[in-house]
DNA sequence: TCGAATTTGTGATAATATTAACTAAATAAC
DNA sequence: GTTATTTAGTTAATATTATCACAAATTCGA
């Protein structure tokens, strides 16, 4: 097991293989190798030997891995098992979503309240989730233990929101806005979310196959231009 | 100017590019060098000019970029100016906050039409986008040009879904369920948005500081001890 | 107009990340 | 019980990505 730093695309590839794993485990799959896991996922099993190696060794020589308790170890690596709290900020389209469907519980997450400014809502609930007001954030958070807040504000709002976060002690922000809301030198943990980025990078790999297709086609029209005139 | 093929590493940074360009040509910058972007964006001037570079020369020894025709260039890179059709499939939560609040526009996309199967829903339209039945999506797509499908079903029908949209020919699907819905084999363009896969990240990177923190201050805790003792 | 100061684009280099090869352990077959 | 097979963990090799460094082009103040 490497003591060094855990890189980046390793992080990113370890919800994967959990989900993957979750899957597998409620196929009734017990067991699993490298090589499986590989096929599944599109990775070469040598990878997939050398993420997991970063955290211990999980798995069987001969045997491979077992797949529940691999799920349980990475589940742990992933911090499922803190209990983190979160709260979140912002209860427009996509924070009513959040509350109505993402199930924060499955990955280890407390939802305990959510925070807005429209006095429509202040005082309702939803799925259990009490929406308070923003004036009581730093009242709440002086009697809660938060881990996380959930950016869901209007993009106009999201760096002025976020300083009313970090103010009141906020260290870590899941950000749903368009907006960057944190420097380089931040201290702030922020894990973005930007659908705009997304759907750009989309965008970006049809016209890539576009093109391709469209050069595809022009090189057989000349060949068959040459042929006809022959 | 390189012809090989671009990385993805390159491809996921130039929305970003886009976005701060954008930002920065609101705020009436006309004038941008590389290192100046590099502090904003937290990233080496080398990389920026080599990132660009994968595409053209759009700069000037001694000036700098202009930071609206770069804009524009980045933007046409990335298929803005293609006007790409999208067809939202499932009108629950997601997908209405995405109807709602997404401005497909800005970013080059025409939503032309949603889709689902409740009839509740049915007929109506949500900023000027109709809703259709699924029973009509093969017909519509007959009539129309479909670039793209946005995946917004529970993740129970993720997968039958998709394969009604391959079926009437979609071949790009902009995934926001919490599936993947495309093997590695798979011709299908797949941009996926899993929610728990970025919370999970986010979790994970909570749990390192949090270790850190906790080690600095167990390693203060046993100094202090030491020196008490003495 | 000139010369110093900028700043790009790019080839070379360094750093990372991925893949392959190897070793040893466990299993399965006979 | 012995042997062939499987397969993890690890070290080495390869490939990819990011950074450095510098020539060439341009700007800008004097």
């Amino acid at each position: 097991m490497k003591k060094i730093k855990v890189s980046n695309n390793v992080i990113r590839r370890m919800p994967r293989y959990l989900r993957k794993l979750d899957e597998l485990d409620a196929q009734g799959i017990s067991r699993i190798s490298s090589s499986e896991l590989g096929n599944l996922l599109g990775l070469t099993p040598s990878q997939i030997r050398q993420d997991f190696s970063c955290f211990g060794e999980f798995g069987q020589q001969g045997y491979g891995y077992n797949v529940s308790a691999l799920k349980e170890e990475i589940a742990k690596i992933l911090g499922t098992d803190r209990g983190y709290n979160a709260v979140l900020v912002g209860v427009g389209n996509i924070g009513r979503a959040l509350m109505d469907n993402f199930c924060f519980s499955d990955w280890g997450c407390n939802l305990i309240s959510a925070f807005d400014v429209d006095k429509d809502i202040i005082g309702r609930e939803i799925n259990g989730v009490p929406i308070r007001s923003m004036d009581d954030f730093s009242g709440f958070l002086a009697e809660n233990r938060v881990d996380l807040a959930v950016l869901a504000v209007p993009k106009e709002y999201a760096l002025s929101v976020t300083d009313v976060l970090t103010e009141n002690g906020i260290k870590a922000i899941w950000n749903f806005t368009n907006v960057d809301i944190a420097g380089p030198e931040s201290p702030l943990i922020v894990e973005n979310l930007h659908f705009s980025d997304s759907l750009l990078s989309l965008s970006y790999y049809i016209s890539e196959r576009n093109d391709e297709n469209a050069a595809r086609a022009a090189r057989l029209e000349r060949q068959k231009a040459a042929k006809d005139k022959k």
